[in-house]
DNA sequence: GTAACCTTTACGTGGCGTGAGGGTGC
DNA sequence: CGCACCCTCACGCCACGTAAAGGTTA
């Protein structure tokens, strides 16, 4: 069984568009292409694949990271330890991240604290 | 006293390009600007300026946000309950923003255990 | 034949970084 | 005159979206 990009397309959830960026950057490949049309022609195992990706993006992963995973897979043949500090390695950057959110957060409580007089009182306050 | 921009970089902690760049966007305008060089020079008025978009940068605002700021402080005269208003909303933006990461970070925790078996493990329950 | 599909090319986003190739200040 | 400074292009990043102009499939 083999899917014309625009099944695919809905079968898997993923704008035609952002299909073939992902061909061009090399992240999902189509397993068919047709020589003379160009038509990309994608199977089941591209489904999984395409499954996978868009699990990594929702916890954050970004493409790269995610190409460079397959490659990681591909060089050590299914590392479980790998995998696990890839995962745990993402889940530092997101608390990093956290903890840079919860700083802005606070500083803007302290400004709406300073602000309550008047706007340009806190623009000279910042001379 | 006027800077070139070199100095006005160095003054304010904004690079070059940066200027150029918040210029051209409209976000920062040097006061004086030499119609036959092009030249630009920065006055105390826009190291202020300059400070405060640093400030509102560093807590998170877009720089189209600050260009919408500024408009509606030249639009308002000084709103002081407006300025509240949008302090609030970037706050609630942060919160949110904090959410989609915990629930990352979540996800990642279920996925860890998950492929504690094996990566193909992983990628045929995805199927 | 025609509608619905597919293709490539190329420019837009945000917030700059990084050159290239040239004019200016002192 | 030299050298540090300034200028305007213009392309790069990321993850696509959005046409434009045309070929293919059923």
């Amino acid at each position: 069984m083999v899917y014309k990009i625009g099944d695919f397309s809905s079968l898997v959830n993923i704008p035609i568009r952002t299909l073939r960026y992902y061909d061009e950057i090399g992240l999902l490949k189509p397993e068919i292409v047709d020589r003379f049309t160009n038509y990309r022609y994608y199977t089941e195992d591209n489904v999984v694949e395409a499954q996978f990706i868009t699990l990594l993006k929702e916890v954050g992963f970004t493409l790269q990271e995610i190409i460079d995973y397959k490659r990681f897979l591909n060089d050590f043949d299914n590392n479980d330890d790998g995998t696990n500090q890839f995962l745990l390695k993402k889940q530092e950057q997101i608390s990093e991240e956290m903890e840079r959110l919860q700083e802005q957060y606070d500083k803007i409580t302290v400004l709406r604290k300073k602000f309550k007089g008047k706007v340009l009182t806190l623009m000279k306050e910042e001379k």
